[in-house]
DNA sequence: TGACTATCTACCGTTAACGTAAGATACTAA
DNA sequence: TTAGTATCTTACGTTAACGGTAGATAGTCA
């Protein structure tokens, strides 16, 4: 074979995935291998950067819906300004979307780290757990301030 | 009905959620309303602030396993150090969980930014695109540059 | 050239988090 | 009381993103 393209296997060991994924993006169309005349896919750099793109987005939360508009940049490129606008606009959705994890993710944190600094106060009461909690656990006491520890099981 | 609890299809309305999600996690013993003798659900504000809580997790892109984790911290608290100390660790793997997320995200919003200004900068040349990129396009001439413009489709 | 391993296509299976529908029962307002 | 709406249980359906298998073919190495 071409010391210039990988197979699949290669592919999928180099980048810690398995061939059924890459396949799967191949079936979706967010990507085309070349073939060998027997049929062997093939991937070269540009294929391989692709792949890592497509990875980059799921993993961080994004649908491969989103991922196919986002893919859209060049083709709309080449079709005028219009398209662009369209693709910028696509773009900055994803942006926005970002920045809103972005925040949800900050208040969140902060809310686990308060719950966990009151598990961590909590030296273990021995009281049957009421529902008015127990009178000597500040986890308990503090039931109402740390909504993240209203998930506290009865 | 007492005015001091909500029905389902109340709750479900003020959280924005379906009744058929309220009752699924129930099913998975997230939550256990209470009863009138018919067998119509009653919901507390404590229940409801324990779906607020599910909710505020599952939208960051915690499962609901996660959830049900995070949600032992009164047992564990009433059971002694040993079990606070669990707690604490789950807790604290959540919020390495979402460091990662944010630094991710945080990668990931400024390849975006980078991008989107690439495209804006592209006035849509009209030649065909080439495997080279077509020339005048900054998009295409940058295409190493910015690795998420990999995505570019063919 | 054989033997062995990798890939191929085609297709059914899986999991999480619900959606949806049916038929029965409960609640509520007149 | 009764008509109308909400809820109940049960159970099968759905979607995304793959997993796994079978039987056939391709690539590779001594």
């Amino acid at each position: 074979m071409s010391i210039d393209y990988l197979k699949i296997g290669e592919v999928a060991e180099r980048l810690r995935i398995t061939v059924r994924t890459i396949r799967y993006y191949e079936e979706e169309e967010l990507l085309e291998p070349y073939r060998t005349p027997g049929g062997t896919r093939l991937y070269s750099e540009q294929h391989i950067a692709r792949l890592k793109a497509i990875l980059h987005l799921t993993e961080n939360g994004f649908s491969l819906d989103v991922v196919r508009l986002i893919g859209k940049t060049r083709e709309s490129c080449a079709t005028g300004n219009e398209g662009s606008k369209e693709v910028s606009n696509i773009i900055g959705n994803s942006i926005a979307d970002i920045e809103e994890k972005l925040n949800n993710l900050k208040a969140l944190k902060s809310e686990l780290a308060a719950a966990k600094k009151q598990v961590e106060k909590c030296k273990g009461c021995k009281n049957t757990p009421s529902s008015k909690g127990c009178p000597k656990c500040p986890v308990n006491k503090n039931l109402n301030k740390i909504e993240i520890l209203n998930l506290v099981w009865e």
